[in-house]
DNA sequence: CGGGGATTTGACACATATCAAGAGCGGTGG
DNA sequence: CCACCGCTCTTGATATGTGTCAAATCCCCG
């Protein structure tokens, strides 16, 4: 993990308490049978439902409180990690606020989501040596830390606990293909309005207010993760205070008319795109 | 499983053989000592490296041979499931070609990916009762059905088949993460060059030219993948051609200098965006 | 041979990018 | 405490890439 700007704290040291064990890079923590500190456990977490223990249906069966090896206190400009650190853990979010992002060769930059409060990131990097994304704090918060040897050493006595592994990976799956279609088939005003109502029922979801939230992002990053630059965001931001149905100061934004949001996300599409069942080819040479 | 158009008939069938079990919705099939059908096996498989069995390194402890219950045979036209059929099994491909795609509430409609030999459907459905996108086949093949309650059993007894199916479903997150950056940050030129070039990729990487093959997928489909109207597309196709980088006979294309494709996918950068590490708020209220 | 969809191509409109300037805000140092 | 500095955000003017509309051609298939 790289230990950028103030992210230089784990969040043992922080609370006060003893760690269990050393809590950063080499190999893989062991607290085979250590128990889990107090402070890490998903049994109290406030998002646990929406976080990998999951709704509580089949509780009983999973560890909870055995998931979570460190939490960690991480600051605003900091990265949790970075494209090419090594891959050990996969870390769930218990407050703050995040952008993950992916930087191509040439430079292109893609933010690919704001995590918050119950989401999980790394689950991209199973599988490789490396993370594939960046993941950076932009309010500061916790991250439990789950290293992925441990869950899958957990997962061999958890059937229930694999299964929610599979529905967290799923979701994302899900949540991705959701963005695609955003920025695929949608223009600017509908990408905007979307944005924003997504936001606020994630909001909604953790207990916060779903009409007035703060932007813990830049302009520049939502632009980034709708496929839009700066200033059409910024504009279409005022066109729509304009209109009454938000209020924008800046980083704080009010919802005054979600209805009228959420008609602006079906205007103006597209494509349609219906199969039609015939299909013609035109085969290798002939 | 919705069965549309010609998709009506099961490998079994169509292969002569007696089925072990039943093929389509109830449960699940009933297959737990009854041997897997010969022509059902991944360990002949010839793309069995890229599918879910892996490259072997693992290979003792996942029961390959157990893994797939049935095969069908599908035709180009049908679908494979559609969005709200319920969901009950992964589908893993062993040939042909599909198209896999997401229709919004209103109508707006998204290709999310052309999946091929190798390649998986339905992971990212798993943990909702139904299939949560579309797939389609563009050209007949066969398609392996992996009831999900019993990879769930088979998992418990193979740690390496639970990672291999993380790695799997890893690897599809990473791949829409791919695809949120095409559409999220480059211009059409820059999308069709680089489409043209993961195609080549893909056949490649089964054992078939890279320089020259069929698109099984319109114009309009290609345009959907990469948000694009079809006249787009095909004038830049008609660009591409007229400067010698490809021939494209309709669904036929010849790729003429990857070098120049190449090159084309860095020209036209959208967005720079480097984090600054100051992040200025406006807090609630205040 | 005829019909219907797919593809190509052109003309044009328009949404959004680009370029540029100024204002607002937050932190820093005198 | 105030002035300055750097950054973000807003807004305007303009450029341009791509969508839209339309027509001709091609191709497949009956």
């Amino acid at each position: 993990m790289s230990v950028t700007g103030p992210f230089m704290q784990s969040s043992c040291a922080h609370a006060g308490l003893v760690a269990p064990s050393a809590a950063s890079p080499p190999v893989l923590p062991v607290a085979r049978s250590l128990p889990t500190p107090v402070q890490a456990r998903c049994s109290t977490c406030r998002v646990r439902r929406l976080c990998l223990p999951g709704d509580g249906t089949s509780e009983a069966t999973i560890p909870v409180d055995e998931l979570v090896v460190t939490r960690k206190r991480v600051y605003g400009g900091a990265h949790l990690f970075r494209a090419g650190d090594p891959f050990e853990s996969i870390y769930a979010f218990r407050s703050g606020f995040f952008k993950s992002y992916l930087v191509a060769a040439d430079g292109r930059t893609q933010v690919t989501g704001f995590p918050m409060a119950g989401d999980c990131a790394g689950m991209d990097s199973i599988g490789s040596a490396t993370h594939t994304q960046n993941v950076m704090v932009l309010e500061t918060g916790e991250v439990c830390v789950i290293p992925y040897a441990h869950l899958q050493r957990l997962s061999g006595r958890s059937p229930a606990l694999r299964e929610q592994v599979n529905r967290a990976m799923s979701r994302e799956i899900v949540r991705e293909q959701h963005i695609m279609m955003v920025l695929g088939s949608m223009q600017a005003e509908a990408k905007v309005s979307e944005f924003l109502l997504s936001l606020s029922d994630r909001f909604a979801a953790r207990g916060y207010s779903s009409t007035e939230f703060n932007l813990w992002m830049s302009r520049s990053e939502i632009g980034s993760y709708l496929g839009l630059q700066l200033e059409t965001v910024s504009r279409i931001m005022s066109k729509l205070q304009r209109l009454g149905e938000i209020r924008a100061n800046v980083r704080h934004v009010t919802l005054l008319n979600r209805e009228a949001l959420r008609t602006r996300i079906g205007a103006g599409n597209k494509q349609a795109l219906e199969a039609t069942g015939r299909r013609p080819l035109r085969l290798i040479h002939g």
